[in-house]
DNA sequence: GGCACAGTGTTTGTATGCGAACAATCTCCG
DNA sequence: CGGAGATTGTTCGCATACAAACACTGTGCC
């Protein structure tokens, strides 16, 4: 990358074989500013619930009843993050738990009646979140954004 | 709504109509996901700040002295996120503060000799830590990525 | 001049997110 | 059998994030 020996606004000449840096550019503030318009959209079309808790509700109603850490693998959340998002799940009466007879340790998670209707009530909401997320792109585009992303997971 | 009568894992005849939902190929999980690994990557070569941390004093390099909610502004956070950033940064002893004499209202901020030490030495860090996010990339994936990416922001 | 309104910074409350340490439990292997 | 080591869930501390309410200051307009 070639440096430009431009006077950046408030700021300083650079020297020679100095690396220039624009924080509008780098990837991990792109990443951040595109997650929160996203959650945004979330909050706005869901506002019962967080885009984490609906992502462990639809978990456990995709791949159904897991222990505690296990949902936390499926949902990329770890031991401490997941066991807060899950006891807030319980408060609202979505998911129920209860002992694995067969390992003392197990917490098992399933979705309640209540838990598996508010999912299947939001699955609508969910889409549109994602696709109004995914609005500024093309069809196309929208294709060739998630390749990339998910290599990048 | 549909009660859909499927059984459980991974599993399950949907009816006819009913749409299907699967976290792993959403974009929200999949930008949490990415953001999560570029975290992971920051924290492993620049320790001694948080991504956030060094983007508001990269910010206040490259865009000169700014009161604190500009700089909030200009790093996507808001006021009672950057206030604890710049805290922080402040008891770090990178950042300096003062009262702006035209706007009492105003806290006038910029980095310190120390700050701008630290910054200068972080950027190579950072373009590595760039550079392994988007590893998984070929050159001309990375510019379609961060093309895409920053429609969505 | 004075007052409505906007902007700035602060505080509180809630919700992720992760590292680290911990007790209880399970598994495996000698 | 029995102990080393792994797994599970919990707790603590720290650091974003954002909404909402607040006090204070500045601006504009009558």
């Amino acid at each position: 990358m070639e440096i430009s020996d431009k006077t950046a606004p408030g700021g300083a000449a650079r020297e020679a074989g100095e690396i220039g840096y624009t924080l509008d550019t780098q990837v991990g503030f792109l990443l951040r500013r595109a997650t929160q318009r996203h959650l945004a959209i979330f909050a706005g079309r869901i506002p019962d619930l967080t885009a984490t808790q609906f992502a462990a509700l639809a978990k456990l109603c995709e791949a159904g009843p897991q222990s505690q850490n296990a949902l936390g693998r499926l949902t990329a959340m770890d031991a401490a993050t997941i066991k807060g998002v899950v006891d807030r799940l319980r408060a609202k009466g979505l998911v129920a738990a209860r002992r694995d007879p067969d390992d003392q340790r197990r917490i098992t998670l399933a979705p309640t009646p209540e838990g598996r209707a508010a999912f299947d009530a939001s699955v609508g909401a969910a889409h549109a979140i994602t696709a109004e997320t995914l609005a500024p792109l093309t069809e196309a585009e929208r294709k060739t954004f998630l390749d990339l992303l998910i290599r990048l997971t």
